[in-house]
DNA sequence: CCGGATCCGTAACGATACTG
DNA sequence: CAGTATCGTTACGGATCCGG
């Protein structure tokens, strides 16, 4: 029953008590991107059993990273001071997204975390305006004020310019294996807005 | 023997598979201050098994993070770039570190991890030159040039300047426990450098 | 002595069955 | 739907042993 944990005086060696263990940080990914359910969050985590999930969720609750609102999870602001903790480990993964494995789960949700890793303020920094992504089914709005990239599931208001494509032709963009000029001939296409800002927010998003 | 994967088409659970399992991260830690010999990286893993730090490091090997020269190991370029992930993670669980526990482990080389996570660049950009800090009997040296922070425990060349900390203090500034005007009379000192460099380099350092 | 390999008990995990 | 209970399997932790 003894709590397993590092037991050193090191900033990194107290995260990964709090966040170090498996499945921990890819239930959090979920949560980045807004309040889950039970049941939502176990669909997104194949493989996970359900005590363990049931157990995690007590786990970070009790360490204040998340809490428990009318049956839905959600992060704390705690838990949010993650995210860029969160992103750095998957743009450093993101290289390993190139050789497509067919047996891989998948959720359309990914990609949101895929858009804010690979986002490039010094870029999008000139351009003003909301951008609207559709992946796979999934809406998701980016605004480039002030460098900055704000991703929501639950669009809130329109879009300056919408674009819509699926997730393997964004994440080829953003490893560079695919010219963002080629993109609309391989599954991107604009639905709406200006032609000319729709071009040059495919250039956002780039690795390194 | 079927390796365990998270098998998702995610940055983060492709980034998780190959660094996310215990003492990894840790390990990688002790390798981002420099190369090191299997013993010393045992010593400052207290608590992980011999048998463990030999698979580990056969892992990593073989994913590429590090190489093996000689009897000592070091990182590559692909393991070095999962710093600005570690040091994110440290930064989120620095705040932890404020209460003090008697009875945890601690290495002097994990305050160089902290010197980095705590590196204020706006702040020490116009403060050129090369800042030394002796730490509980390790030195680290830091130069500010660009708003970036380059430590190396092997100093190479003169500082500009000299202080002298123990660990503790230096966490208390950065922690904002303890502010840098009164660092002096609580265990900082000067041990060479002009006095007014002294000064402005305590505040190069905080969260947040 | 350093750098591991081998063995074994324990804790964590994974899958499924079960319940309010 | 949202978990709890149970149990077989895997990973980890500690000790001991071995080769250069």
């Amino acid at each position: 029953m003894t709590r397993r944990t590092y037991a050193q005086r090191c900033a990194l060696a107290h995260a990964l008590d709090v966040v170090g263990e498996r499945w921990t940080l890819l239930l959090l990914r979920e949560l980045l991107t807004g309040p889950r359910r039970y049941g939502e969050l176990l669909a997104n985590l194949p493989g996970m059993g359900t005590n363990l999930l049931a157990a995690r969720l007590k786990d970070l609750a009790a360490a204040g990273l998340i809490d428990k609102d009318e049956g839905t999870y959600a992060l704390t602001a705690r838990g949010a001071a993650l995210e860029p903790a969160v992103l750095a480990l998957a743009r450093w993964g993101a290289p390993m997204l190139a050789e497509a494995d067919e047996d891989e789960h998948w959720s359309a949700t990914w990609n949101v975390v895929a858009l804010k890793y690979s986002f490039r303020p010094d870029r999008a920094r000139r351009a003003r305006g909301v951008l609207e992504y559709r992946v796979d089914g999934t809406r998701v709005q980016a605004r480039g004020r002030d460098g900055e990239i704000e991703t929501s599931l639950e669009p809130r208001g329109d879009a300056d310019v919408v674009l819509e494509a699926d997730g393997e032709t964004l994440l080829a963009i953003a490893g560079g294996t695919l010219d963002p000029d080629d993109a609309e001939a391989d599954g991107a296409r604009r639905v709406d807005g200006e032609r000319r800002l729709y071009r040059s927010s495919l250039r956002f998003f780039a690795l390194g």
